[in-house]
RNA sequence: GCGGGAAUGGCGGAAUGGUAGACGCGUUGGUCUCAAACACCAAUAACUUCACGGUUGUGCGAGUUCGAGUCUCGCUUCCCGCACCA
């Protein structure tokens, strides 16, 4: 009887599916366990073996659960709207829709080819339209409610219009816009339909509103926060700037204190709770009104979370979009003013970020006069004032912040000491809060504890202030200007949104010619030929809003679907959600932290306030999947041309770092030019490179202009040959460098050459060197090829190296994400076909715990295939086949029996697979050994080892000759006394440290093992004729002796 | 800078405060074989010893304890996330 996974594994799964041995339902007496795997979007690389490793833990809990008598709800769909399969369609001309529908069927397939035991008549597609009418009507229930802060829940807004008609705003506790006009009764009564929709939109929980945006021109649209990352495009990596357009926006802020609080109730690791509690930001503090000289009619606030601090400012900021610079600034500053504007809005974030802490900033000409001591501060702009957080103005106080003092220092401003303590304020700022204060008028003598709420009662008193709490989250921009995205469902009239009724749910997606957006700019949806809508009674037709909703409107609820997928009257039917009520388990990675599962839990907050859903938090316990890597393949670009250029340069560059004002750009750095050529206020560049005809480069000659920089360009063949005649070498860069001369002769040649003894120097420079290569041939690390080795190489066919005949290349490994463009996938089928599903599976958990990032490698597979072999084997020791023992246990094989059912059953309820892996393994070399083929202690082991290798037990098992399903079986128990051995074998410390081991009988007490022990020839040794101070005995554990 | 996590053989990784290195890979030796592969058996932290044994060992330094990989305090390094957030 052979183990042949090949044969076995396709059976079952034609029969679990001919049984529809997965499918569960929505009643029974068995308690519930809802567990839940983040949906994958279906790229068209399909699954590599990274994928799986959540999926399979997520299998064998599902169906541990199971045999431990839970109603289990295993689902699984696709989030399968998204930017990649439009972007394909723009290429292409093919459908998303058809794209996307083949990639699902690619995933489906693998999938299925792993065994896990979802039940796919549950399958959600956010693309489909069944699915989406519930996204777009969840979307028109929250544009129906807003936030009411006595409730502390979302009303509808009917109840706002009702207060309106009866009392105006004016005593109204809503949430809305800060810039909410207050109208009275008569006033809102007067107003005309229109305008009092434009009222109600600075209410709702979703309105469309002019905000700043990450607005992303490659990609044709506007990105939210989590979707930009160091100032580019998360997918694609272009560029990302700011610009004010009229967007859709979900008010998340409303519920920022809900989903900090709401984190206590869950049970999810702390780094993701902490994710979101820094994403939402919040700070509590004080509001200042500053009054300004010469302007009684402006006043500027200011947020602070230092109000103690407030006799110490001796300036004030404001950030360059600040809506009074213009009006504040004086004539004599207006030049220095604009131009600094000018300078701050060309700048990007990717040099914001990569200049760091150096000060920038002008004078407006105005002062500020601080309300405590009627002290004028002169007001700056700033770009490190924030436009987009707080009140865009901040207070200085150099005594008790660095960023302040290094502003005081650059700009000369006083630097006044608020505190006894603090430290010499010509070196640095102390931001301690230690001492009493002085220079502080009101809480001269005070400590900080003590100073805050004598402020801030000051300020309440005055008006002019209050204690206030500020979040950094900002409400979530909803609109995507893309095809392949849930239509959003409203039309405009007369300039106002309106939702369509929910009888005409779902607004399908039209079709249109291409997906671009249109000449004008706007959306693709623009395109649709005579897409308009007709309200129910009316004859006119109007606009649809033409944006879509962002990739995470469709994956913020889908949970609740899986529960009642066929349900066409509500989104989840009232019985379905009081069966599951919400997921206990859930399991994803860990790069959702802040998006889906921060989104995803606002949505369902809502949700839960309108009384459509039973939990306030929609996930009990999270678990994050650590990221299996690749390992990638290099080919280096090693001696010869490139590496001297890199040299040079690397050479170069710590001088001029050092000494001038200059960068220097390296070859082949087109990934990260942005970053090198952020190099504030250098005024020379050298531009190393042989591509200096491409765009990129003429970007990069125009911000080098425009921010007043010379210019320097050296293509790697002037270069080249520079560095072959050290003459001409000097003279080229003589004539750059003006006075380097020397530096060029003495320091750097010499010093290139000593760095070229050893090419392996360049493994050295291996992060900065740009002459890797992703290869998809495995090549052993140090190996050298020449170029027609690396030529060979399909991805370089077509390179054009510039190469002496000579050249060399090294080759080298590294462990990186998996992706298709790194050539370093391995896809789980091959897998499955070399070794059988229940090896794969298996063999990912071997890997080590679940939550653990690591590399993927297939070394130790053959272990784990090994294993399965001898399990097999347990059944089938004679050739002719089932071989199958009917007697009793003796006493060995059942505490091998129950020491293996305790350890499983305890490490997966802790989630620890990879141990119960091992606990397998010592039972079925043990019992091998003992040559044990026993009924009573073989189908427990079946069973057991059903939620890792479905495929094997479900074969052993109806050898075993059952005829119904394994995964229908019961989770044995274990029983203590079978654990329990005759005699123990004691190790015997003296000082706690091992001397000697002793074999005791397990009932053994204290007195007689401390002398048995005592009596040990090795013991006696040790003590050295000296009485033992104590004996520390621990039954079954260990003896240690004291001396 | 702030927050979270990690550090154990050649490698992946085990260890409710109680014999550190389970289990697997790899390596070495052996059995089988004409041979190889497979399989099986044995050894495998380092140093030392003919051997018995001994010494040192969980990033570093202290501490608590009869006993610390595990707990406490102080560092170092690495990974992840956030970051001019007032």
């Amino acid at each position: 009887m052979e183990y042949s996974p090949s044969e076995i594994e396709p059976k079952w799964r034609k029969w679990w599916q001919e049984n529809r041995t997965y499918q569960v339902s929505n009643e029974g007496t068995k308690p519930k366990f809802y567990i839940l795997s983040m949906f994958p979007y279906p790229s068209g690389a399909g699954l590599h073996v990274g994928h799986p490793l959540g999926y399979i833990a997520n299998d064998i809990v599902a169906r541990y659960k199971r045999l431990k008598g839970f109603n289990v709800l295993n689902p699984m769909g696709y989030d399968s709207f998204g930017l990649p399969a439009e972007q394909y369609a723009i290429q292409t001309g093919i459908h998303p829709q058809i794209a996307t529908g083949q990639n699902i069927d690619r995933y489906r397939e693998q999938l299925d080819n792993i065994g896990l035991s979802f039940d796919w008549s549950r399958e959600v597609r956010t693309s489909d339209p069944a699915y989406y009418r519930w996204t777009q009507w969840i979307f028109i229930q929250i544009f129906n409610h807003y936030y009411d802060l006595d409730a502390d829940k979302a009303l509808p807004i009917s109840n706002l219009v009702s207060v309106f008609a009866l009392q105006g705003n004016a005593g109204v506790k809503a949430v809305c816009d800060d810039e909410t006009p207050v109208f009275t009764a008569a006033e809102w009564n007067a107003r005309s339909e229109r305008e009092q929709q434009l009222l109600l939109l600075h209410y709702r929980l979703t309105y469309p509103g002019e905000a700043y945006v990450n607005w992303c021109a490659e990609l044709g649209s506007v990105l939210s926060n989590d979707e930009v990352k160091d100032g580019v495009s998360e997918r694609g990596g272009y560029p990302v700037e700011r610009k004010l357009m009229q967007q859709w926006n979900m008010r998340i802020t409303a519920y920022a204190d809900r989903l900090l609080a709401g984190l206590n109730e869950v049970d999810w690791p702390e780094s993701i709770k902490d994710q979101q509690r820094n994403w939402i930001g919040r700070s509590v503090g004080a509001s200042v009104r500053f009054a300004v000289q010469d302007h009684t009619d402006t006043n500027i606030e200011v947020f602070t979370t230092r109000v103690d601090t407030i006799y110490g400012v001796t300036f004030m900021v404001l950030a360059p979009e600040h809506e009074l610079v213009n009006k504040l600034t004086t004539d004599a500053q207006r030049g220095e003013i604009q131009s600094y504007i000018r300078w701050a809005a060309g700048r990007s974030e990717v040099e914001r970020m990569t200049e760091g802490k150096k000060v920038t900033g002008a004078f407006t000409g105005a002062y500020a006069i601080n309300p405590f001591n009627d002290m004028p501060v002169p007001i700056y702009i700033a770009d490190y004032v924030l436009a987009g957080y707080g009140t865009r103005a901040v207070m200085g106080v150099p005594s008790g912040d660095q960023r302040d003092w290094n502003f005081a220092k650059y700009f000369n401003l006083n630097i006044t000491p608020i505190l006894d303590a603090q430290q010499n304020m010509d070196l640095a700022a102390d931001p301690t809060k230690e001492g009493r204060y002085i220079n502080s008028g009101l809480i001269d003598g005070l400590t900080y504890a003590e100073a805050a709420p004598v402020l801030i009662e000051w300020l309440e008193n005055k008006r002019i202030g209050k204690g206030k709490t500020q979040y950094k989250l900002r409400n979530a921009i909803f609109s995507r200007q893309r095809y392949w995205g849930e239509p959003v469902p409203a039309y405009w009239k007369d300039g106002v949104p309106y939702m369509i009724a929910e009888k005409d749910l779902p607004l399908v997606l039209p079709n249109v010619d291409k997906y671009l957006p249109t000449q004008t700019g706007e959306p693709p949806l623009a395109r649709a030929q005579g897409w308009r809508y007709s309200p129910e009674g009316s004859t006119q037709t109007f606009e649809y809003e033409l944006s879509t909703m962002p990739g995470w409107a469709g994956s913020s609820w889908y949970f609740y679907r899986y529960m009642d997928v066929h349900n066409k009257q509500a989104f989840v039917g009232p019985e379905a959600l009081a069966y599951w009520k919400a997921v206990d388990l859930y399991i994803g990675g860990a790069e959702h932290a802040v998006g889906h599962l921060l989104y995803s839990r606002f949505w369902n907050h809502f949700l839960y306030d309108i009384g459509k859903v039973p939990e306030r938090e929609f996930a009990k316990k999270l678990v994050n999947q650590g990221m299996i890597q690749g390992r990638s393949s290099f080919v280096y670009r090693a001696k010869e041309r490139f590496f001297e250029q890199y040299l040079w340069i690397k050479v170069l560059q710590p001088f001029f770092a050092e000494n001038g004002p200059i960068a220097i750009a390296e070859p082949g750095f087109e990934e990260q030019y942005k970053y090198d050529f952020a190099f504030g206020n250098n005024d020379l560049v050298i531009e190393v490179t042989s591509w200096k005809q491409t765009e990129k480069i003429e970007h990069i000659r125009r911000t080098a202009v425009a921010d007043g920089k010379r210019l320097l360009i050296l293509s790697t063949e002037e270069l080249t040959e520079a560095i072959n005649e050290p003459e001409t070498t000097a003279e080229k860069i003589r004539q750059a460098l003006v006075s380097r001369k020397e530096f060029i002769e003495n320091e750097a040649k010499p010093k290139a050459e000593q760095l070229f003894v050893s090419h392996n120097l360049i493994h050295k420079y291996d992060d900065d060197a740009l002459t890797k290569l992703h290869t998809d041939v495995n090549f052993v690390d140090g190996d050298v090829l020449d170029v027609e080795r690396v030529r060979n190489i399909r991805q370089f066919e077509h390179a054009n190296f510039k190469l002496d005949t000579n050249g060399k290349f090294t080759c080298s490994h590294e462990v990186e994400k998996m992706s298709k463009s790194k050539y370093n996938v391995v896809n789980p089928d091959d897998m499955v076909t070399q070794y059988g599903a229940d090896c794969f599976r298996m063999y990912e958990m071997f890997l080590g715990p679940v939550e653990v990032s690591k590399p993927w490698d297939t070394k130790g597979i053959t272990g784990v295939s090994g294993f399965l072999r001898k399990f097999w084997g347990l059944f089938g020791r004679n050739q002719g086949g089932l071989s199958i023992a009917e007697d009793a246990p003796n006493k060995e094989e059942l505490r091998i029996l129950h020491t293996c059912i305790k350890k499983v059953t305890d490490d997966v309820d802790r989630f620890s697979m990879n141990t119960c892996v091992s606990h397998f393994m010592i039972a079925t070399n043990e019992l091998r050994r003992l040559n044990c083929s026993k009924r009573t202690v073989l189908e427990p082991l079946v069973i057991m080892i059903m939620p890792f290798a479905p495929h094997i037990a479900e074969e052993l098992w109806h050898l075993l000759g059952h005829d119904t399903t394994v995964c229908d079986a019961t989770w044995p128990n274990w029983n203590e006394d079978y654990l329990k051995t005759d005699s123990v074998n004691y190790p015997i410390q003296i000082n706690g440290k091992l001397r000697a081991t002793i074999d005791l009988p397990s009932d053994t007490t204290a007195a007689d093992a401390e002398s048995a022990a005592l009596a040990l020839e090795q013991v006696q040794k040790w003590l050295e004729g000296k009485s033992p101070k104590k004996v520390v005995f621990v039954p079954g554990r260990m003896i240690n002796i004291v001396v």
